[in-house]
DNA sequence: GTCTTGCGTCAATCCTGTTGACATAAGGCG
DNA sequence: CGCCTTATGTCAACAGGATTGACGCAAGAC
């Protein structure tokens, strides 16, 4: 396999276009072209022509197409976690993970709808889980709780977050029409057939907004519930 | 445009093969490739050969890859919620509901990863968010809460499967890469710069099971507590 | 029986990821 | 300084993807 990759010190070339190729550059276009033009938009051909390299050039850099997702995903972590550090209230610290992580993943929504199921196994990953845990941990949870009860939260997190980050990546008219939807579609209902609806049919209308906030909210309300320092 | 589709009445005409084309018939083939080979099985030429026909005959009958993926999708729908009924119990009703979309997801991972983040307003939706609404009502939540925790729990409900679908949709080799890399990658970690990592280290390989039934339990936790009834 | 036209087929176009061969210059070493 | 190894960018090619325009057959109406 001529696919080698990712030594510690390269012997760097300009490319024809005289650019200097780097991991970081290629993330970085890779996410500019995605946020522009829509992840269908990421091919290596096209990569490689918006970097101004040959596109094997990047198999340099990445065994493949895989590779290359699980860096862009874990670029996103880190930019969204930059510059957090845990407090004392780890309620309030696993809150603003969560919020962090979703703004995250807001600012580019369209990679985040490929990469939030996936694991990418490099450093802002690792970093994250270890903050997380060790929240967990400090709540007083066992190390078999903590784990498991750190992976529902973040997978909720995550799962949350990628889904209001592909709403937000619809194209306009149909992210308003959706929106709309519950509050157009439900108002003509026979009261008969769906007498809950009837009920809550004044309601209905705050269906279109976001629920991550309060499936947090939720979330670590059943957490603090079963946190043995709570009895 | 030359490719029209889905006219009330066909000249249908065999193909050279002998297979009388259908609607149906496209779609249920590719479910069965799909279970059969795996989601990366599903492509225009492949569906085409194992139906018996030109690929592009497919053509005559969907719009396109989309159309033809939503066409699964909606047909998933229908097969999940099938036969269900609300029993007396809200919370083990809520938590049946939730089952049962998985179960419908994962059924059909890459049909479901593609089609969750959409939103269908046909019937069974309306049913189902009817039923849920519903039993929140009879949990004794005001309307406006009811409206907006089943928002919370669906949507809880609904990203988490669709998490678990696009996992399942990965090719194999990803799929069981990213199942494994918990385990491996955090086995060696600096004990000083990852301590509740190597706390939890023994119990690292459960971070790559699927979280949703703990997820769902938590948020139901969280509604009980919640509930007027329960104070 | 004839005529229209729906629809299955074929061939072509343009994409995609990926790789083996090749050339060239970067940088270690004398 | 200059050589030599080899990392790395480039090129060409391959297999397979979605899609579509032209073509011709036959189904069904009349």
């Amino acid at each position: 396999m001529p696919t080698r990759v990712p030594q510690e010190r390269r012997r760097r070339r300009p490319t024809r276009s005289g650019v200097l190729l780097s991991e970081d550059l290629i993330v970085e276009t890779a996410l500019r072209l995605i946020g522009e033009h829509g992840p269908e938009a990421l091919s290596v051909r096209r990569l490689g022509t918006a970097i101004g390299c040959d596109p094997s050039a990047l198999y340099r850099y990445f065994h493949g197409t895989d590779d290359l997702v699980l860096a862009i995903a874990d670029r996103i972590i880190g930019d969204a976690m930059a510059g957090f550090a845990p407090g004392d209230d780890w309620v309030a610290s696993l809150r603003e993970m969560a919020l962090r992580v979703r703004a995250g993943y807001l600012a580019h929504p369209r990679a985040a709808a490929f990469a939030s199921y996936r694991v990418t196994r490099r450093e802002n990953e690792i970093r994250a889980v270890e903050t997380g845990i060790g929240l967990l941990l400090s709540a007083g949870f066992a190390p078999v709780d903590a784990t498991r009860l750190y992976l529902t939260f973040i997978d909720t997190v995550l799962s949350h977050a990628a889904m209001d980050a592909a709403f937000q990546a619809l194209p306009r008219p149909q992210r308003e029409a959706d929106h709309r939807a519950w509050h157009d579609v439900y108002q003509g209902l026979d009261p008969v057939a769906y007498p809950a609806l009837t009920t809550v049919r004044q309601e209905l209308h705050s269906m279109g907004d976001s629920s991550f906030e309060e499936a947090v909210d939720l979330l670590l309300e059943a957490l603090a519930a079963r946190a043995p320092g709570m009895l």
